[in-house]
DNA sequence: ATAATTTATGATCCCAAGATCATATTGACA
DNA sequence: TGTCAATATGATCTTGGGATCATAAATTAT
């Protein structure tokens, strides 16, 4: 599956899907990243703004990885259009 | 253009390629984003671990979107293999 | 329903992120 | 080369993240 996540809170979301699906408990993870229970609960339910380096030791353990790329077009106005 | 980001730094080097590709200068981004030009130089120069609450005020005023996917397949053993 | 496991919460401590201001360094360019 | 814009660095202060421990609540299994 994959994510698009426009907010800590969608992260969040995403990591527990990933997580599910991958039959991993918190604490399986928490093991695997170094990441406690506690913190991936409150990630999981954007309880807490997250630092990134936490995020990415979080999802390399669920062997995620991040793309940036471009907003998807259609809609709204780009910065190209302003500038 | 399409960054792939397996670390803060190189989340970091991406908003940097994608300010200069938008011709926007750090003060410019900061006004948009709401972040500090000081916190932009050292975001792009890997210097801090960053809060993703603040990457994404970054990544969202460049109109950057991010994307969670499974890691590339190919080489090394997966999770299903071990489990 | 009860026991066991999983997840959520709550408190404390420590440390680092970011705001903010000042200034140094670098880079452009007339 | 001297000036102006852009970027980097450095210090202080506040706030909040995450480790850590304890425990509550919820979920799952028997």
């Amino acid at each position: 599956m994959k994510y698009l996540a426009r907010s800590p809170k969608e992260v969040g979301h995403a990591i527990r899907e990933a997580r599910k699906a991958r039959k991993l408990t918190q604490k399986d993870l928490a093991i695997r990243s170094g990441v406690w229970q506690e913190t991936i609960s409150k990630i999981e339910n954007g309880l807490s703004g997250t630092k990134l380096e936490t995020i990415f030791d979080i999802l390399s353990a669920l062997e995620l990885e991040v793309t940036i790329d471009n907003r998807s077009k259609g809609s709204s106005t780009s910065l190209e259009d302003i500038f």
